[in-house]
DNA sequence: AGTCATTTTGTTAGCGCTGTCATTTTGCAT
DNA sequence: ATGCAAAATGACAGCGCTAACAAAATGACT
């Protein structure tokens, strides 16, 4: 007959007991060596260390979540329509926790951001997170922080919008912006053109503004009639170079505040067999792996995604961490600013001569 | 002065407790309502709900994973260098996780592999998942599968390569590929390229038959030098060009077994000026955002990702489910196949009337 | 009304840890 | 040796839930 005993899988099955027996210490002890307190004696600490490893213990996190005052579960909240960006992002946040012995936790919102602020709260008390990982647009809507510090839920964003204080990591996209700006007015543009972003998206704005401050540096007007409101997809690109390509006079150069659009774009110009760049530069904005399979390969902006969400959990980590310390008192929340350096690629190019638009030919765009 | 009680977040505070008194039954009672079991009145289940909804009571996981069998968690392992398959994945099996109340829990695994099948029972023992989901191609190392059947891990593979038993969601990636040989010979082409994908990689082999297939029936000949060898990235397209484009007597089309290699294909095929797709048919596989942003889009296999992935997460819950179920009895494992319809788009063309090279070649000339 | 199987509900004992506080040991100055 | 603060260790009570079992209520039959 089958012992009716344990259906469940025998792994782990070592507890905290056995180590303490093994070696000949409480299991208070063994506790205090898992979670490095201090006061222990370090003879005993090896001691069981090697009944750890002797064994091939691993504390139950059920039972840690349950009978302590953490999860170590950290959320990552998201609804980014791009994937790359999103896939980065969760490899950095991922990487921060199992370093740190954490799990990380995925919740996606819907599209329709219905009561965001309750649903965000809900899952907060369903998974019993320690902490979460914002990334946009979801770090930027004002009443999620708001429910959130209202549970005092520790929080992290990467790249948000608002001054708010708290933890976070940004880039600098304002002077990355005016930096392509400069890169193309440098090649001897002179009409930019600009596709900017989602309206709720945090980057969107200061991504706008760098485009003015470079068209300011490099003395050129702003002209209300080269900006086309996008939405960071595709489509918007697409949608952009068909304004932008069927204008009486269409700018040499457009500047899109994403890859995704900026290859919405490339498509549009090769389907109208404008030569790239010869006849147009594009530039792009996140370095996402796109920009190295379009052709010709995007000239862009590098967004180091995996990295600032690595560092951001690890803020938000020694965080949750600090606040069993003695020191409550306010530290300073910090925002880190990462580098987002120009990458030039194909895409970008001295204007022709005279600007005019393409031969339009089916056959021959490829004359010389 | 600080009151010293609570630091964690006070949400959730909510016990079983609570909701037993507030419905006025027993704890057991309100466990029973949680958890679907029967023998229940109605109208007492009606009143545990409306409890629960009263005090917006969620039950803590951590106190059920350590008093119930299971921790309502599953696992999932990759190593998968392309982020859009992971990043579908990934959404699919947390889709369905997230439907019956599960979490899902991630794990990389290093790309040295070393002790993989360690790594991954450590992982399992760690978390203490109660299945695993397993995409390509950690999902076709027999030892991983193992040590998983070893310890009575139940688990579900996406898109496995052997036919060993057990519960897994596949496309037919034979006739898929067969039919995308059926396009290309449809168009008129007669000689076919193809890039095979990364050796340890399920779909690999499948596909290449799948190739050798679509040849017999349109009765044209295998011909090891049209075969160049890749891995599933766009470097390997890219090297794919540079020999097939060097070719003395170059194909008119090329069949890549999966969407990067397509893009790198392209790149090469930009940079050298042949015109696509009158002088070359490209056709991918997988259909990935990629072949829509590229130019011209790419006719691929559309595989359903996240349905599979979905799909698959679906098998492993009902399998868990089941387990506490009285019939242990086999029950058959299953494989479910999906449909991997061709989407034809911009790559795929008749040929040139004479395969000849393109206009604009460095220096000689090809014969016609 | 009485019996008994069946359905419904309740009682209680942990699950494996951490927090609190008590106790022992240690180091060091008398 | 002796005393005493500080360091190291231990005892034990839960954390919030589920499993196993016990008890009560119900209802279909005599």
């Amino acid at each position: 007959m089958t012992q009716k005993r344990r259906q469940r899988p025998n792994t782990g099955r070592v507890t905290i007991n056995d180590v303490a027996e093994h070696a000949g210490v409480s299991i208070k002890t063994v506790s205090r060596v898992l979670n490095n307190e201090p006061n222990v004696r370090p003879s005993t600490r090896a001691r069981v260390d090697d009944a750890v490893h002797a064994l091939d213990y691993s504390p139950n996190p059920s039972a840690r979540g349950l009978a302590g005052t953490q999860s170590r579960t950290i959320g990552l909240i998201y609804d980014n329509p791009s994937p790359n960006y999103l896939f980065r992002a969760i490899t950095g946040g991922l990487e921060a926790c199992e370093a740190a012995g954490y799990s990380l936790s995925l919740q996606t919102i819907p599209p329709d951001w219905s009561d965001l602020a309750n649903r965000v709260t809900r899952f907060v008390s369903r998974s019993r997170v320690d902490g979460l990982l914002l990334i946009p647009p979801v770090g930027d809507v004002p009443s999620v922080l708001d429910a959130l510090e209202q549970m005092h839920l520790p929080y992290a964003r990467v790249a948000p919008l608002d001054g708010r204080p708290g933890l976070g990591v940004s880039v600098d996209d304002l002077h990355a912006s005016a930096q392509v700006v400069a890169h193309l007015a440098g090649l001897g543009h002179r009409r930019i053109g600009f596709i900017s972003g989602h309206p709720d998206h945090g980057a969107t704005r200061s991504r706008l503004e760098g485009y003015r401050l470079g068209l300011l540096r490099a003395e050129l007007e702003y002209d209300q009639a080269l900006v086309f409101e996008g939405f960071f997809d595709s489509d918007s690109g697409r949608r952009a170079g068909d304004y932008f390509l069927e204008m009486q006079q269409a700018p040499s150069a457009i500047f899109a505040s994403n890859d995704e659009m900026a290859a919405g774009l490339l498509q549009v110009a090769h389907e109208r067999n404008w030569r790239i760049p010869e006849q147009l530069s594009i530039a792009g904005f996140d370095d996402t792996p796109l920009s190295r399979t379009v052709w010709p390969p995007l000239t862009t902006v590098h967004q180091p995604i995996r990295h600032m969400a690595l560092r951001a959990t690890q803020l938000l980590l020694e965080r949750i961490g600090a606040e069993d310390d003695a020191n409550v008192g306010e530290r300073p929340p910090r925002i880190e600013v990462f580098d987002a350096p120009l990458v030039v690629r194909g895409t970008t190019a001295a204007p022709a001569r005279t600007q005019q638009p393409p031969f339009k030919t089916t056959a021959e765009s490829k004359s010389l």
